[in-house]
RNA sequence: GGUGAUGUAGCUCAGACGGUUAGAGCGGUGGAUUCAUAACCCACAGGUCGGCAGUUCGAUCCUGCCCAUCACCA
């Protein structure tokens, strides 16, 4: 049973924006991390669990500046809130610091110039929007205007809420600029960039991200698409600068460059280590050289493994530092099976979770009863939440301790008799507790909450056979009612050991109640003395009532108005690569983007139809895509000076000879996409049972004299 | 569209190297009990394991296609 050499172990959760409130989605992350730690520390290892506010970039700056109060007193605020949030959920940071350090930009600054050094900065000049009154460049996010496709006015500079077109910035009618209002200028800049691209960085991620247990199976699969095939380099470098004024930290050698929030978010994590090494009296170096003995991992949502899979992992490597043992990352929150909705009022706050007054030890149950080690989503299901905590922790767990305390308290003094060693349900929990700790350290913790409530079945299958109540109403049974209770307290306090690390305060109570030392994993060997005291039985867990539940909703429901007024929490959903997005950012944004769409009926209006744009198009080449099975590509004249571009999945049903020259019907204003083989502008029409009974896929044609570009409606 | 995943009882989820009656909790029904802030115990009902085809003596588990849902496409 006894834990095996002690580890050194650094854990981290991802750096919560500094700039909105901490809400369930983000609460999973940090509880599965929490317990994760809770679990290691139990197990006598030496771990740390850092973490700090992502303090940096244009959102925090333009924000402060809306309140009328500097950043620094912005990430102040939020610091604050952010840490209740945790504390009120029992996550127990080691430190909870922020990335507007000194630590973390000597860090920044370290790991700078030896990229530098190392030839893997590179600066180079681009054209960027710029807003001559504000005189700042303007993130994509922050210039608006008129959408070119359908004329929605105040849409921002990426795509259009309206139609859902994409365009670039400079596609906008009558840009503005969301900042200052003036219309904004192009203008040319210096910035700074990571070479990604080099060979070296490119050996080491192939290598690093195919090393075994670094990545889960499924993002290592991720990874592999991002870097391409052998021989071909898809990594384009990194632009880490952003011009002033900026909220962040001034390139040492650059004056007026800034990094780039998401270069010193990472870095954060080193920042709070060393804020923590100097109180601690730690070596942080001991931590971080390239040949540490340590282990560090990164708990992460699966929205943001693209930078700590391939940009940390080369700055660090190339910076001379260790790089991280394992990155976890998790999956999604969902609640009742969908997106958090404000409207539906599913979008909750940790803060307003804890002002209803529900305790934070059902949702740390309840999450924890349905994490894997997989980048699964996980859903909320808000009636099962209260059915499973009710059944499984109160009515089997904590009834254990409640239905034997009394009589313990009562007939014998509050003293136990010496547990049976032997007992089966006693066995069955030490027995199985090697394999619960295995699924802790493999982050399988519903697997893990599974098998405790089926021994706490047992225990209460236990209780039903001796049948106490019977036995305190006879005579001369005493030997046998003080056996039964005490072995059943003792089933209790096993199941506490297991229980530790999802549940602390709960644990805490027990540890007085049953006036013992603070539990470890090694006490799932050992069993209470006989003649060992114990206090008064208190509630150590109150049942959830529906109502309860009820009430959080209703309090998290918004109206359903456009986009709130702090814009700035909008953090740009597609925009990728503008503007931090933490996985907690991202689904508020979706969130608030399913509003339109659930708002509408099963009916569209005639101004809905309106807005397809269909064009009748003559498919004057069509040609086969190398590596694609469904797609041909073609290209489309609909009357517009060069032919569109289009991939349609009809290789099935079409061989591209035979469509050239014909006619067929697209969509014109669908907004381009991206894909592998190239942008494609448009759809082509084609019919299909949706059913699938009857096969076969029917592109559209036109009668004939139909023209191409002629406007379908 | 590509890539990664998911689709198993009303709900939330397990599971099966392919092999006799596919599991749990909740919910439902019936019983037992009253120690336990109605908790617990026993039993019953409930599923053509998303669809179609193939491989196989045999597939829910393998292969292919299709459908649906989610994520990513920097």
């Amino acid at each position: 049973m006894s834990t095996t050499q002690p580890r050194k172990i650094l854990v981290t959760s991802a750096l919560p924006y500094a700039n909105g409130a901490i809400h369930l989605g983000h609460l999973v992350e940090y509880i599965q991390t929490d317990i994760w730690v809770r679990f290691q520390k139990m197990r006598g290892h030496e771990c740390w669990y850092v973490c700090a506010d992502d303090t940096h970039g244009t959102p925090v700056m333009l924000r402060a500046e809306q309140e009328g109060i500097t950043p620094e007193q912005l990430i102040a605020r939020v610091h604050a809130e952010h840490s209740r949030d945790f504390a009120g959920f029992l996550v127990n940071f080691d430190n909870y610091y922020s990335t507007h350090s000194p630590e973390t930009q000597e860090c920044a600054n370290l790991i700078y110039r030896r990229l530098k050094e190392a030839g893997l900065i590179e600066v180079r000049t681009i054209e960027q929007y710029y807003d001559p009154v504000k005189a700042m460049f303007l993130p994509d996010r922050f210039i608006k205007g008129e959408c070119p496709k359908c004329g929605a006015k105040d849409q921002y500079g990426d795509n259009c809420e309206a139609c859902g077109a994409a365009y670039t910035p400079n596609e906008l009618k009558n840009p503005y600029s969301a900042v200052s209002g003036a219309p904004p200028v192009l203008k040319n800049s210096e910035h700074y960039f990571f070479k990604l691209s080099a060979p070296q960085c490119q050996e080491l991620l192939r290598r690093w991200t195919r090393e075994k247990g670094r990545l889960q199976p499924e993002a290592a699969n991720k990874l592999q698409e991002w870097l391409g095939e052998e021989g071909e380099n898809k990594l384009t470098d990194w632009d880490i600068s952003r011009d002033a004024p900026y909220f962040g930290f001034e390139i040492p050698d650059a004056p007026g460059k800034y990094f780039y929030v998401w270069l010193d978010a990472p870095i954060g994590y080193m920042g709070s280590f060393k804020n923590l090494c100097a109180r601690k009296g730690l070596d942080f170096d001991e931590w971080f050289k390239p040949d540490s003995a340590t282990e560090l991992y990164h708990f992460i949502g699966k929205d943001i493994l693209y930078f700590h899979a391939l940009f940390w992992p080369a700055e660090l490597a190339h910076a001379g530092f260790r790089t991280p043992s394992k990155i976890f990352a998790h999956g999604f929150l969902t609640v009742d099976g969908a997106k958090m909705s404000k409207s539906r009022g599913t979008f909750i706050t940790a803060a307003s979770y804890l002002a209803q007054g529900l305790d934070p030890e059902w949702l740390r149950y309840y999450f924890a009863g349905k994490l894997t080690n997989t980048l699964e989503d996980l859903d909320l299901s808000l009636d099962d939440f209260v059915a499973r905590v009710n059944a499984d922790l109160i009515g089997k767990y904590i009834n254990i301790a409640s239905r034997s305390a009394g009589f313990i308290i009562k007939r014998f003094n509050g003293q136990l008799a010496p547990a049976d060693a032997d007992l089966p349900a006693i066995r069955a929990i030490q027995e199985a507790a090697p394999r619960i700790a295995e699924l802790f350290e493999a982050r399988e913790f519903g697997k893990a909450m599974r098998e405790v409530m089926a021994l706490a079945d047992g225990a209460n299958q236990y209780v039903d056979r001796v049948k106490p109540w019977e036995l305190a109403r006879r005579e001369g049974q005493e030997v046998e009612l003080h056996a039964a209770c005490s072995n059943s307290l003792n089933l209790f306090r096993l199941l506490t050991v297991l229980l530790k690390p999802v549940l602390p305060d709960v644990a805490k109570k027990v540890e007085t109640f049953l006036n013992v030392a603070p539990l470890t994993w090694d006490d799932t060997a050992t069993l209470l003395a006989g003649g060992h005291g114990i206090q008064p039985y208190q509630h150590l867990m109150t049942r959830i009532d529906p109502k309860q539940v009820a009430a959080l909703v209703e309090a998290n429901k918004a109206s359903l108005a456009p986009a709130d007024t702090t814009a700035s929490q909008a953090a740009p959903a597609r925009a990728a690569g503008h503007s931090p997005q933490r996985h907690g950012e991202k689904q508020q944004h979706e969130a608030q983007a399913a509003e339109a769409a659930a708002a509408a009926g099963p009916h569209i209006s005639i101004d809905d139809f309106m807005k397809l744009d269909l064009r009748v198009a003559k498919i004057v080449e069509a040609s086969q895509v190398e590596g694609a099975d469904k797609l041909v590509r073609l290209m489309l004249d609909i009357g517009e000076e060069k032919p569109r571009q289009v991939f349609a999945g009809i290789k099935s049903a079409y061989d591209p000879a035979q469509l050239q020259g014909r006619l067929t019907v697209m969509v014109a204003n669908l907004a381009p996409r991206k894909m592998k083989f190239g942008l494609s502008e448009g759809m082509v029409l084609a019919a299909s049972d949706p059913e699938g009974k009857t096969s076969g896929l029917y592109l559209l044609a036109p009668d004939p004299g139909a023209q191409p570009g002629m406007r379908i409606k």
